[in-house]
DNA sequence: TCCAATTTACCGCTATAACGGTAAAATTAT
DNA sequence: ATAATTTTACCGTTATAGCGGTAAATTGGA
């Protein structure tokens, strides 16, 4: 998987947000956008699942068992 | 992005584990891969991404900005 | 059917993530 | 250069996820 924190900064910067507005937009506090961009991994899936909500980033996951669906 | 607890749960099965035994292997508890499964998303990202190794499932994120790389 | 294994559910206790406040770096604009 | 904005970092408090223990449901096999 490639770099999250970096993903999200981009589509961030790109979205014209500051981490505080996109904190507000995902309902989470500013700290917590700070840890995602940092690549910290003690951060509950919710939170960043609000967070990639808000900059249209969608998950998906594959594994040699997925191919075949 | 498709069910993860489903996932989850047949990447398990297909290898023969239990929750308890994915559990162990993870290094996280026997609640936390019965509420992975259960698409509860109170959930650490550390914990999911334990599993997820594992389990041998690669995450990927997606959007209409990622492609342009 | 009956038995064993597994899953689901609930419970305290503990550990720690989330949060907002603050302030110091760092970045950007004027 | 300096002012304004943003990011980084740290802190104390609070909320809650994680955990193992236990027990009840559920599943699967003999």
């Amino acid at each position: 998987m490639t770099d999250l924190g970096a993903l999200v900064k981009r589509h961030r910067n790109k979205a014209g947000l500051t981490q505080l507005e996109l904190a507000n937009l995902a309902g989470v506090g500013k700290t917590t956008i700070f840890d995602i961009e940092k690549n910290k991994e003690t951060v509950l899936w919710s939170n960043i699942l609000g967070v990639l909500r808000v900059l249209n980033i969608k998950v998906e996951f594959n594994s040699p068992l997925t191919e075949k669906l």
